[in-house]
DNA sequence: GTCTATAGAGTGATAGAC
DNA sequence: GTCTATCACTCTATAGAC
């Protein structure tokens, strides 16, 4: 039998793309059977926890590639404006210029919010945290960088449910263009 | 037997209730049955449709109250300014605060979103079209108050997240005082 | 009797757990 | 694959208003 090599973290991003479509109570293990081609026994067998450990595997994962690529970055790179810069890039990328939406906004809508309470909202706290240093260094005021980078997070997640509620991408490709203009002005800072 | 009260448009608020809080996926019969104290069989007898008719009357029992609450107001009155000032104060009531989120947005991001695509598009664009004609109104140039327009209804559906991320409603009461500041300025228009 | 609102047992399908 | 619980839904029965 041909052993097809999968372990844990080669599905992680099959899991990924599967709970950021349906939601988590929209994920029914038929579905992702399907996605990954795995039988439900082997789906147990990397997750014994079952759904729910998918889950919480996939925002880790997810929680981590942030972490690595995003927060990070905004906290080390000493130039405030080229780790904004970077960081819109980054999420541009990730959220495939507005045709993905978050996994955890997804999450943090629906039911399910209660159970991944923690993981959902560190995530939020952490971007608008890291976000916020960097403007500061970028030459933003304490208080107005706070402000803006949670106005920043919002927006994005605002431009994501906007792109998938009139299935246009179109919205999030402005929203971010707008958010550079103002997160990195052509001028050092107002 | 007991008579009590019911028509149909008495169930539509406890049933906005449960879709907001549950999503359609996860608002189950059982708990719609429960929240609205009626069994099956008067569930049916209302919605002979089921969950699905059940969630499109939601969806228009919203979309009417935004249309005669925001959207025709934004549309009719005169003063712009007034008219901006008036949504932000009855999108504020409405999502008591930043307490309740937007069904609609549930929806959007949900597997949902293609059960009731239409519904779903048209509500957040008469939202766009109607405050960006208040905002040319308020004395913004055209092309500005389109992509503010955007940019503001997004940013309410991104303080959503946010707030029901965080299980803080604060970001959404500071992003609401954000966006008053940037569309009705003190002095008449950038 | 007819009509409307009610309750809930019972249907097959499908869920997630194992 | 097997299991049980739960899903959306159907159907029958019943109570009261007319």
């Amino acid at each position: 039998m041909a052993r097809l090599v999968y372990e844990r973290a080669d599905l992680l991003p099959l899991l990924g793309e599967v709970f950021r479509e349906h939601g988590f109570e929209g994920a029914s293990l038929a579905v992702i059977s399907r996605r990954t081609g795995l039988g439900k026994g082997s789906l147990y067998h990397f997750f014994p926890g079952g759904k729910e450990e998918m889950a919480a595997a996939v925002l880790a994962h997810v929680d981590h590639w942030f972490e690595t690529q995003v927060f990070r970055p905004l906290r080390e790179e000493p130039d405030g404006r080229r780790a904004i810069t970077a960081m819109l890039e980054a999420t541009d990328a990730y959220f495939r210029s507005g045709r993905r939406v978050c996994v955890v906004g997804v999450f943090a809508l629906a039911e399910s919010r209660d159970r991944f309470a923690v993981k959902v909202a560190s995530y939020f706290s952490a971007w608008i945290d890291a976000l916020a240093g960097a403007l500061g260094r970028a030459g933003h005021p304490p208080d107005d960088a706070r402000a803006l980078s949670e106005e920043a997070v919002g927006l994005i997640q605002g431009a994501l449910v906007l792109a998938r509620a009139l299935d246009d991408p179109a919205p999030f490709a402005r929203t971010l263009a707008r958010l550079k203009a103002r997160l990195v002005p052509e001028r050092p800072a107002p």
